[in-house]
DNA sequence: TATATTTGAATCGTGCACGATTTAATCTTT
DNA sequence: AAAGATTAAATCGTGCACGATTCAAATATA
């Protein structure tokens, strides 16, 4: 028996690939970020924003599923690039509330061109557009039982 | 318009559940892995050379879809583990030569657990085994496509 | 109303990721 | 065989991730 252990294969796994893809798709955003001056993990942030405006630093860790641990350097460093502001809540001084800047209204419009740019750049991909949609869901189921399975 | 730009939503994009499904996974199995005194990456690392025995840093690499710079200071921290051996080609003195110990051979019938014990989890989960093999069929075209995309 | 508990951010230490560069060895080309 | 190009690891600096802890504020309970 030359290597008795296929449920250690690397094809064989589920979390190998959704680690490489995860990695290699941040890697596709990069070069369209760094035109916004930004990180993935801080463009995740932004979405948020732009999405929701203000809210607590608990709330975007909640979306994101990142604790403060995280977001505090990341939320200084997207401050320092004068994005966002981030201010103690009078009502509860325990909460911090992060809120957009101008600069980071206004960067909306060129992020706007961002997810234009990565679906071009897939259009001559071999997976159709049902088969992402379907995986998509999956995803999202995945991702719904996985946070359940982690915070129990 | 409240908000208008739907394809700014975290809900839209396919990188953010990728992303965070990645991570969340990866908690998964840090009770696991902590058992056998290694990380998820190292982990990883360990796959390869159960799977294909001696390779040089390079192959695992390849393999992994990480580079030296990720590699070296993990495979010194294996090494201190007394987990992996490196050592320097006498045929190629460029490329380095990694290797399992006695102990990273023997570590093999612990982690057989790992993936055992992950699924058992998952029993009571509402995906379907036909959905999660689907799934990861189009998680690895999508990891061949991002991999092409990357090295263009 | 004191005391205990919980909560939200921040801090600290360790280990990835990764772009960019360096170093040494090998391979190509002339 | 010498010069130039390529290759494999290593090194460096920055920015995440995250477990564990700390701190102050708010809430619950005796």
């Amino acid at each position: 028996m030359a290597n008795p252990a296929p449920e250690l294969y690397l094809e064989n796994q589920l979390c190998f690939p959704l680690y490489a893809a995860s990695r290699l798709t941040t890697k596709i955003y990069t070069p369209f970020l760094e035109a916004l001056g930004i990180t993935y993990p801080q463009y995740l942030v932004m979405l948020t924003l732009w999405q929701f405006q203000e809210q607590s630093v608990k709330s975007i860790g909640e979306r994101l599923f990142l604790e403060s641990n995280t977001l505090t350097p990341l939320l200084k460093r997207l401050e320092q690039k004068d994005l966002i502001q981030r201010i103690r809540s009078k009502t509860d001084e325990r909460t911090v509330m992060v809120s957009l800047t101008q600069t980071g209204m206004n960067l909306k419009e060129q992020a706007l061109e961002v997810p234009k740019k990565i679906v071009e750049s897939f259009h001559d991909s071999t997976i159709s557009e049902e088969e992402i949609l379907s995986f998509q869901k999956t995803l999202f189921k995945l991702l719904n039982v996985l946070d359940k399975k982690v915070s129990e």
